[in-house]
DNA sequence: CCGCTCATGTAACTGGTTACATGATTTA
DNA sequence: TAAATCATGTAACCAGTTACATGAGCGG
């Protein structure tokens, strides 16, 4: 019934429980906060009101479950929530398609209000925390060749592209203030 | 006197307010609105109350100038502005450097849920609207020559690479689907 | 039995956006 | 003189986070 635009996050929620079967609010929840790119926090003020309203605009709906002895409410798509769902990654919004925000870039672009050699610092470190993150993303090419998640690998691909292209970029400009 | 923290928004206005000079917040607010990287919309309702607080924190200080027979009210940074964005400059906080959001890729992990030729278009679409944001940010090389705001092509060299990484994945994906 | 993970929830807050409103000045 | 731009502002809203709270079951 209720036509009201579903949020990013709300698409994610739908997307993850299309992915994961019947599962609980916790498990998407978990999902959201261990994630490396941390774009939601998971927080259980954000979830668990927002699978209320999933269920209630019916795009999911739950049973309670059990699993041992311990009792859990388990959502899965319903047909319109899929049909949503697929409606929604068709429509690239331009948005997303812009550049993308940095928060890295948008300091690189004040650091001339920064002696030269304390620019340099932020940039070394910047650049070690940087690396750092990569080795996550490559994934042991045992487990890469089992996968039956072809899209899950395209999805950390990205993330390995993207990243190596920011240490590439913070290399240049590490050169660039060397030369000064 | 006022400790409490700043949001990122309030630094990068003083950041701009540092390099533009005297400025008004409308300058500023255009600046945002007109910005290729959408992080935030320039909204009169974030910007005015904005400069009301850190002028009345001490982090900026405004007078009305005057343009020909229009007034306005330039803000120029403090001492303590200048103090207080400098040491946000130094501070690069863990999460700038972890994976950073692309939306498209949180779309792509979910592309199993659409038909092959669909997934296709998607794609299709997403390669086409990401490349047409490329050319905005090769600068013509003239202009480029005589700049003297050199960490200011710094950032724009990172909205490029980065955005020629995720062409690249975009091409990936691509041929991955035509594998099918 | 103590601490950890699973599981669910709410209240207060935050950092913005949207939409609206006003008026002066400049440009076509 | 009409339309666009400069310039400033407010009220209502929104999508999240933070912090707090509770309780059950499980492993050492």
């Amino acid at each position: 019934m209720t036509v009201s635009k579903l949020s990013e996050l709300e698409m994610q929620v739908l997307g993850v429980v299309w992915l994961d079967g019947p599962c609980t609010a916790y498990h998407v929840r978990e999902l959201f906060r261990k994630s490396p790119s941390p774009r939601y926090s998971g927080s259980a003020g954000a979830i668990y009101p927002l699978f209320r309203r999933l269920e209630q605009a019916g795009y999911v709906i739950s049973k309670v479950g059990r699993q041992g002895k311990r009792s859990k409410r388990e959502f899965r798509l319903t047909r319109r929530g899929m049909t949503t769902f697929k409606k929604w990654l068709r429509e690239v919004p331009d948005i997303e398609a812009a550049v993308i925000h940095d928060p890295l870039r948008s300091r690189v672009r004040f650091l001339a209000a920064l002696p030269a050699d304390q620019a340099r610092d932020v940039i070394d470190e910047a650049l070690r925390k940087v690396r750092a993150k990569l080795p996550d993303y490559v994934v042991s090419p045992d487990r890469k060749q089992g996968s039956d998640q072809p899209f899950l690998d395209l999805a950390v691909r990205n993330a390995v592209l993207v990243t190596k292209a920011r240490i590439r970029w913070l290399e240049e400009v590490q050169r660039k203030l060397a030369k000064r």
